[in-house]
DNA sequence: GCGATTAGGTTTAGCGCTATACCTCGATAG
DNA sequence: CTATCGAGGTATAGCGCTAAACCTAATCGC
């Protein structure tokens, strides 16, 4: 069957802790004569160590586990946002030799034993709700490492990355307002106290505040599709006192300004739109959507060195880092009609 | 630490053996009152199998593997087809109870020590080139059962899914030549003598060959990717003998469409286009993309189940699965100008 | 009434690796 | 010339789990 460590020793006349001080480089104590005859006999062998016989007998795995929201059975995707972040950390991942055990969280409940039981070395929570990393973190993983990507908490410091969503939205507003916009529509999913979505929603009042002028407190809530998007597009040509909207993520404000469209709003003439995330899709649309653009590979590499900096230094910073946003100006914004 | 099999054992006043059994839902050696009483004492102490002893002492990992293509440091992200397929693919993994480890190949053979090394159940390889499948299947990966999606190999019959390329490229042909186009453009990536692109391009032929209308051999060369297809459709004006154009992927086609719009040209009532994929960009951009759709849920539930019964089993199909594709007429395709 | 079965366990022996303690020289110091 | 040390190993004892063989008392067929 497989190549054992016993075999190699035996056949290269050395015990097996020998060998085994080859494979991981422990040279100092073995002589350059005995590694190069071990090495040579071991690739001879075509010898591959047991990632469970190492890991149970050093507690270590060398495995991240990264956990990503699925509800069970009906949602059949992750967001393409979520998705761009999963292939970017296995990337940064690989880079450092861990590898990386991808689950989809329905229960958070069952996730307990599937986690504990392969020992990871950590984990990445990808876009929970506040609540669940709580529950995650501690309940379930154990007393692994862990970072948070995306998630807001309001009591406990959650380590992790996330882009400056406030910055992002007060971004947004202010170059609404630039282009003379005041009746400005957030279109975007409930929030609560705290979270993603309630940080965007208090940068763009920020952004009047900034300017002195008052916050109409115009909202709509829809759920962050393209269908819901689409749909408050249409209805929103009743509206003529908006001139303009925010909405919180790409794939929403593509549905709105579709269903603006449709009804017969043009869009920017008529009403500007602002989205959020810049997703690939901004350029492919039209009007290519203005938005506010998350550095996502910088939110994924900056967790996994965190993560790393935490799982072997025992480094971790007390309080989540936050990424950079920037906006980028299309064809989906323009000045106020006169 | 950790609660392991031995304290249970301990505390419920058994052999270890005995709460083994129960753990593995080995019942009948076990009776229903010790049952009971195992249950109780090892969620009390919060015992969790560990995976690696387990895996250590059976052999057996329930873990799969999912490789896919990564060129190393510049191809930041995965295409949108295959991350949705990754999404697809844990989700009908962790139906059955099994887990993923995700795993970008940049260089076959860093991967063949990462794979062995973990025992891995099986593997799944996702949009492999068709010479790397060998490669990877023995050399790497071993004696675990593995599928390939997406992949064609001339001589060696791998076991996998893949969508029905042939008939969708005729579907696409068939439906241009009934809109009365005759001058179509095949636009995909550089293809030999097998793989997927070369059956697109068989099928596309096969149209012509059913209709009875001579092959015009129209061919360009582009990479998959809406930068190539955006600077095709601007160059394409010059082609006034074209009408149509299929491309071999969604991205492709959405740039092709964008840059003959870009140059003036009407899609679809001075050229028609045609992707493929079914992406649901498809319907966020102008005009909305006709396409063949392929059933990647389908695609990804028969990978697995294949998988799965090949472990289970040992019961493999000998050739690959081929899943049904369709037409989705959108706006895109018109009937050919006078 | 007696051997054969069976329900309900237990004991033993690893799976493949590594941490830790231990050994054995020859060189080196004083 | 002995005590000490370091280089280069080896031997032992698990890590947590399970397969396989084994045990024992109660049940059963005839």
């Amino acid at each position: 069957m497989r190549v054992t460590l016993r075999e190699v020793a035996e056949q290269a006349g050395v015990s097996m802790m020998t060998v085994s001080n080859v494979m991981n480089g422990n040279r100092a104590r073995v002589s350059p004569g005995t590694i190069e005859k071990v090495q040579r006999i071991a690739d001879e062998l075509g010898y591959v160590p047991s990632a469970s016989a190492r890991s149970l007998a050093t507690k270590a795995s060398r495995l991240v586990g990264l956990l990503v929201p699925a509800a069970d059975e009906d949602s059949l995707m992750i967001s393409p946002h979520t998705m761009a972040i999963v292939g970017l950390i296995e990337r940064e991942l690989r880079k450092y030799g861990y590898h990386l055990l991808l689950r989809g969280v329905a229960h958070p409940d069952e996730v307990a034993e599937a986690l504990r039981s392969w020992s990871l070395d950590g984990a990445i929570l990808l876009g929970f709700l506040d609540e669940e990393v709580g529950n995650l973190t501690k309940k379930t993983i154990g007393a692994v490492h862990v970072v948070a990507i995306d998630s807001y908490s309001a009591n406990r410091l959650t380590t992790g990355t996330r882009s400056d969503d406030f910055a992002g939205a007060r971004l947004a507003a202010r170059h609404l307002l630039d282009l003379g916009h005041r009746r400005i529509l957030f279109a975007g999913p409930a929030f609560s106290g705290v979270g993603v979505v309630h940080e965007r929603f208090e940068g763009f009042g920020q952004a009047f505040a900034d300017a002195g002028i008052p916050h109409p407190e115009l909202v709509e809530t829809v759920n962050t599709t393209y269908a819901e998007g689409h749909e408050l597009g249409l209805v929103l040509r009743e509206r003529h006192d908006l001139t303009a909207v925010f909405a919180t993520a790409d794939i929403l404000a593509v549905g709105i300004v579709h269903g603006l469209t449709e009804a017969g709003v043009r869009v920017p003439q008529d009403v500007s739109v602002v989205g959020f995330d810049d997703l690939d899709l901004c350029n492919y649309v039209t009007p290519k959507l203005t938005t506010v653009a998350q550095d996502i590979t910088r939110k994924a590499s900056t967790a996994v060195s965190i993560l790393l900096d935490s799982i072997e230094k025992g480094e971790r910073p007390k309080r989540p880092v936050t990424i950079d946003v920037s906006l980028v100006e299309r064809e989906s914004t323009a000045p106020v009609r006169n």
